[in-house]
DNA sequence: TCTGGGGTCCTAGGACCC
DNA sequence: TCTGGGGTCCTAGGACCC
């Protein structure tokens, strides 16, 4: 592992972090337009907790993280519209954004379905600030979401930056921390929390010690945050240093490994049931295995009732497999082995979980001395795959997994809207009087020209 | 009654070898 | 028989991220 720091150099270069505000909540007034100005949220599988809020809904008070049920009333009384989250759809729009970004910069890194690193291309080194603007002004052109650009030297700075360009409206979404500038002032004002990689528990240990702010954090001593957070502690007082530790990625190497789990919306008692959820699990895990270009060495599963209850039971097995594969008959028979070993009966489950781990890429296979690989199973599960893609739904799947299942989340909010469906874009009627109204052939422009959220373009 | 899902990296400690 | 130090590799658990 490499531990070293990188040698001691200001970086003159600067990076921006590009941020999509409120991401998911973006997605669905694309095509809701209707519900700008109105605090809108989404909420997590099973309709559980509060993942993304409109500007309304945070400045009613609803948190990050919230149980809706808590806040339902009086979030719903007071006008406000609640969807279950449409990871599809994100995905999709999250692709756009990408590729809007993807061709004003030489160097990206996307780091999560709402966020990436930009390098600022050489020309546009003397005027950073106003190149922030035109990105963002693309990217609302060409996608309608909303973003923040932060402009930094270094990665962390650069995700401050962003976010106070998202919480002042007068800068219009884009802030520049200069290079080799003073941002004492700047860094006075961030709470140690808010500097990223500072989690929870850092930042209680820090302000028990008297670290409130990121500027005490970015004058603490080397060996001082050496010794208490470790080496990630000190790369992230050298970037508020302005000091460059971590680079932009460009590469999006495969994942190490895969994992796949779901709350269940009824607590599952019987091990028929449990088998059923784990091997619908293993075989979601398996086709974003088949799509990196992956096989799995080994299968883990873990399963647990409520943390909420007592008494709480959690348990996890791993299957090494003989020969890696991306066979999901042998995931799913692994993942239900590894299930019935820990598996007790008459308790109420409440989640269950299949991780795929030892990924190894599938062009370059160790051969084992007996064969092993289940070379129809992973032909088999590729056409699958295919066919699957092809229809743009679940048309193949083991009769075991065929019909409702009660242990499915729910989504009772779900918005059902997707890209490639022309019957969910919304209608935008035509000015003059007594024409109809025509269908918008394409995305996301249509939805856009009817958004009054982006003064700024 | 109702509390998400999917990742990465770092470190300490044990096993093993010389 | 007993004792020792140093190195590497692996893994589990903890911390962080969105």
């Amino acid at each position: 592992m490499d531990n070293t720091l990188p040698l001691l150099r200001k970086c003159g270069d600067m990076l921006a972090l590009c941020d999509c505000n409120n991401f998911f909540v973006s997605c669905e007034r694309l095509f809701r337009p209707d519900l700008e100005g109105r605090p809108v949220v989404v909420l997590s599988s099973n309709d559980g907790i509060v993942v993304s809020r409109s500007n309304e809904a945070k400045a009613m008070g609803i948190k990050m993280g919230e149980a809706y049920f808590k806040v339902r009333r009086f979030f719903e009384k007071r006008g406000g519209v609640a969807f279950s989250s449409n990871f599809q759809l994100y995905e999709e729009i999250s692709d756009r954004v990408m590729a809007a970004l993807r061709g004003r910069t030489p160097s990206m890194e996307v780091y999560s379905v709402d966020e990436a690193f930009l390098e600022v291309p050489p020309d546009a080194r003397g005027r950073v600030e106003e190149w922030g603007r035109e990105v963002r002004a693309a990217v609302l052109r060409e996608a309608g979401i909303p973003v923040s650009v932060g402009l930094a030297p270094t990665k962390t700075a650069a995700k401050l930056a962003a976010e106070r360009g998202k919480k002042r409206p007068e800068t219009g979404g884009v802030f520049v921390l200069p290079p080799g500038g003073d941002w004492d002032d700047f860094l006075r004002d961030i709470p140690v929390e808010d500097v990223w990689g500072i989690g929870w528990r850092w930042s209680a240990y820090l302000r028990r010690r008297g670290v409130l702010t990121a500027l005490r954090l970015r004058d603490a001593s080397d060996d001082w945050l050496d010794r208490r957070l470790g080496v990630r502690g000190v790369r992230t007082a050298w970037e508020l240093r302005g000091i460059r530790c971590f680079g932009v990625e460009e590469v999006d190497r495969a994942q190490k490994s895969i994992q796949s789990s779901r709350t269940f919306a009824r607590p599952v008692r019987d091990r028929e049931a449990m088998a059923e959820a784990v091997t619908e699990f293993a075989l979601v895990a398996g086709r974003r295995l088949r799509s990196q270009g992956s096989l799995a060495g080994s299968v883990a599963v873990s399963i647990s009732t409520s943390r909420f209850r007592a008494p709480f039971y959690g348990a996890a097995a791993e299957t090494p497999l003989e020969a890696p594969t991306d066979s999901d008959i042998v995931l799913a028979r692994a993942a239900t082995g590894a299930m019935n070993s820990i598996f007790r009966e008459g308790l109420d489950y409440e989640k269950a979980h299949v991780l795929l781990g030892r990924l190894s890429p599938a062009d370059s296979v160790q051969l084992t001395l007996f064969g092993g690989g289940d070379e129809r199973g992973s032909a088999l599960s590729r056409t699958s795959d295919r066919i699957n893609a092809a229809v743009g739904r679940k048309l193949l799947m083991p009769a075991l997994l065929m019909g409702e299942k009660e242990w499915r989340p729910r989504r009772s909010r779900h918005s059902g809207t997707r890209l490639e469906d022309l019957g969910s874009l919304p209608e935008v009627r035509a000015h003059e009087e007594g024409r109809p109204p025509r269908e918008q052939p394409t995305l996301p422009e249509a939805p856009v020209s009817t958004s009054p959220g982006s003064p700024t373009c």
